[in-house]
DNA sequence: GTGAAAGCGCTAACAG
DNA sequence: CTGTTAGCGCTTTCAC
């Protein structure tokens, strides 16, 4: 057996066409730009421990001397060196926020909640694109584990999550809107199950008996739970669920959506409602029914999910569930902040509470 | 004159109300978790040398030791501490992408396009929301100077570019969509006079005389220069603009395009066709002039900008200029990473084809 | 109050 | 091919 080069070590570089860690040629240990900390330690002609005390807000330095350090760290334009110093004090201050989709406008509100929190905190929030590639969401992951940031907020479907499996339950980090109970990791999300059992009988009240489901990937949680609350809520009301009023879809994009309602109209028995599990899905299935000549509310009623900001304001206005996705993120945040500073803390799991919100589409 | 404990040091964490980094007491040097590579060295019963030499892949190192060293890594659970490595090394092959709002979709195809070419070259990309608040824009543009990203993508308002002033010229960093072509940072954007002459010039062929125009913030170069390209369509077909018919906005929300389009429709001779400088505005609009019973296009017509994925779902489809969103994103990435590779290299300044694309609504 | 010195975990000469 | 060693820039004892 030959060499096996390609085992070499483990995956450096995060994507999957990742070069070498080698590819730029760094010829020596490199000159440093601007100046460190014993070059101001020098030009205030104190020692570097003074320096770093300054740096730090320590009180026990001489204001004297505290102002020429000072003086010598704007006159240099001195700036910390954040790799170093979180190689000594073993913290980076960085939290990542993993989303399957940025471009997902529901998204946007919980990650807002979230950077306000951390930021209030003394921490940065990135936000990372997994596309709900287990592969991108595990070099994330990573980033923990080689200490490049402190925690992680993961958004990402469940199923995802749980491939991650038991290696990363002892990292910092914790659920949002997505989770698997049985994981031992925090999360925050609504009841799901009961908010589309909302969704269905506001639907069932307006008098439908046929009321199709557009859902998304079954990878997510919600997908599924949201299915059941839809089946129950059907059988509860003496109806037997149409399986052909049923539909998966694995995007979220109003592409999607648009397609699936028009291919539910072509059925003989078509529903004369349709409970989107996301308010882009239900947008593009507005437009999909128009398409097919078909109105809204008249025709085909719709409701959706999440409220976000666009859903009052298409035509006609979106009946949809409001989750309160600002909460989500702040509450997301401050569990994460809580693990991180008691790490051995119980981890609780937390429910906020949705709304139904009626406007015109249904 | 006291002490003066709140001059202590440069500014530590991001948000304003941040606390001192003593926040978390962590009394000793800590133990990390894993292993370092010491103790996978010894493990393998090699130097550390030699383990940094299979992790990075370099191929002097015979096959045998090399499965030495591996098989070490893997029952350790070894994970490179990069903040380690990033000190040593000098590079974090981290970048940022700073977005004035991530809620906006029109940002969400050009950050996938960074995101794929910065994979591809082994860079991970972190997005920040700046909120277009030059506060927090100075805070993610720190974290270049103290060492924890490498380079970084901006796409805020061209003002606030430039409130960074002369000192972060030197920093790695090139300007997307909103750039000051005389700060010789690296760009790439559109020609947006003559996009916006071209959405003007179009309602014109369609017999339109009293022209609107719902912009945003002057902040944005795209503002001004959209607004110029508008005015001077307008002079060039022999008319004269009417102040009344323009607005500026401080928001790019659905809502207030949708209030600033009632507005306009209360003046006396209110326009018969409106162009918003932005996709998101424009769908705004078209539900502002629904809620004061305007229909679209028949009563007012609307041109957008951007041609976001949604604006091909409204009723009626968006007419609206396309910006080619993800090559945008991808050749700023190209020029950063160029710009990192060659920092004394010229600065090219990148302007993208746009495109017309009429549908219902004009 | 201040300084000297150790060391965080890693990479890269330099020797052998 | 492999090991020894010197730092990267910082924080933090421990002395003085």
């Amino acid at each position: 057996m030959s060499r096996t080069p390609s085992r070499s070590s483990p995956p450096v570089s995060p994507g999957a066409g990742s070069q070498p860690r080698a590819q730029t040629p760094r010829p020596f240990p490199i000159a440093a730009d601007g100046p460190s900390i014993a070059g101001v330690a020098e030009q205030a002609g104190v020692s570097v421990a003074t320096v770093s005390r300054v740096l730090n807000g320590h009180d026990n330095v001489r204001p004297a001397t505290r102002d020429r350090v000072l003086a010598a760290i704007d006159a240099s334009g001195y700036r910390v060196n954040e790799l170093a110093r979180n190689l000594r004090t073993a913290e980076s201050r960085l939290l990542l926020t993993m989303v399957p989709d940025f471009g997902n406008p529901f998204y946007a509100e919980i990650v807002r909640g979230i950077d306000s929190v951390a930021r209030q905190h003394g921490y940065f929030m990135l936000l990372c694109d997994t596309g709900a590639d287990p592969g991108r969401e595990r070099s994330y992951f990573d980033m923990l584990r080689r200490r490049r940031a402190d925690g992680a907020i993961c958004l990402d479907p469940a199923t995802i999550q749980q491939a991650l499996g038991e290696a990363s339950q002892a990292l910092p980090w914790v659920a949002c809107c997505e989770f698997d109970p049985e994981m031992g990791v925090p999360y925050v999300g609504i009841d799901n199950y009961r908010a589309a059992g909302d969704a269905v009988r506001h639907l069932l009240a307006r008098g439908h008996r046929r009321i199709g489901l557009i859902n998304s990937d079954v990878d997510y949680l919600y997908a599924r739970q949201r299915q059941q609350g839809y089946l129950d809520a059907l059988s509860d009301a003496g109806i037997a669920p149409d399986p052909r009023w049923r539909m998966n879809l694995n995007s979220l994009d109003y592409e999607a959506g648009a397609s699936a309602a028009a291919e539910l109209m072509r059925q003989p028995d078509a529903p004369s409602a349709i409970f989107a599990v996301s308010d882009t899905l239900a947008i593009g299935v507005i437009h999909g029914l128009r398409s097919v000549g078909k109105r809204v509310p008249d025709d085909v009623a719709v409701a959706g999910f999440d409220d976000i900001s666009l859903a009052a304001q298409i035509d006609p206005p979106l009946t949809t569930i409001a989750q309160p996705m600002r909460e989500l993120g702040e509450t997301a945040a401050r569990l994460l902040l809580q693990r991180l500073a008691n790490p051995q803390a119980n981890v609780p799991g937390v429910l906020l509470p949705h709304r139904l919100v009626i406007r015109g589409s249904a």
